[in-house]
DNA sequence: CCAAGGCTGAGAATCGTTCTCATGACTCGC
DNA sequence: GCGAGTCATGAGAACGATTCTCAGCCTTGG
């Protein structure tokens, strides 16, 4: 299969950094994550890695309001949607069964085809919202 | 309110791009237009009145899969999604009351608060697919 | 008509992301 | 173990979208 995809040091260090956390990561965070972990990896190489899981359905990509891309590792490969934390990046996988069969069905309805669906929840999660009441 | 707000050639001309229009544009494509219409913007100005514009509720924005933004004059002010073809830019505003209820449920039973959501359909308008017929 | 302050535009500066290219690291066959 | 052929890496340049700078212009209130 992928026999053209050599497992090098520092594909592993990346890989081994989405599998370390359950949050989502832009590609700068993973590379100085793993810099300060002593695992240096080039930030051409991060994104590189980051585009080959994301191309294999190996990792998760959604763009926050500004464009930045951020990544996670899923822990399925069947499609989801992600409620994320938008001060801490923590996200939890969601399914959302009507919501997939009104995309398809609205989609049809006015005439277009081959819908797909960007759907994010974004909310505070409980730890940050408490960490705010006692800052705050 | 808006007494800060001037009424200026440009900001009218932004304004009557996009009212001209039902489809998303990016601010590069509304620069483009407006110059070869003749009412030649700076792209900074094109920006910037797209920004004042979007945080006054009175155009909606969106984000490509590659991050670019997107903007639309909607009829509606009120809280609604839109399928858009991917393809053209050609846009319907469309309603989920049904959805809207599941996200804040969702997004409650996970212990997260202060729920947004991003919720967009993308698909091939039938003129689209009609056109992609004829050249295929 | 005047003054005052928001507005404009060309170009520089940012920022995230991708590309280039010389060098380095795997792998397979011997 | 050795060498050839490749894919991978990383520093830095290049890019594309967006924002910032700042001197000069225009709108508005009086």
């Amino acid at each position: 299969m992928n026999q053209q995809l050599r497992m090098t040091k520092q594909r592993a260090a990346v890989a081994g950094a989405l599998d370390a956390t359950d949050e989502f990561r832009s590609a700068q965070q993973l590379h100085e994550l793993l810099r300060d972990r002593g695992d240096a990896v080039g930030l051409a190489t991060v994104y590189r890695t980051l585009q080959a899981l994301a191309a294999g359905g190996e990792v998760d990509v959604l763009r926050t309001d500004d464009g930045e891309a951020l990544y996670r590792r899923c822990a399925r490969t069947e499609h989801h949607h992600h409620l994320v934390c938008r001060s801490c990046g923590h996200a939890v996988e969601i399914d959302g069964p009507t919501v997939e069969s009104w995309a398809v069905r609205v989609g049809a309805s006015q005439g277009f085809s081959d819908i797909e669906h960007t759907i994010e929840l974004w909310g505070t999660c409980a730890d940050c919202r408490a960490a705010a009441a006692h800052s705050g």
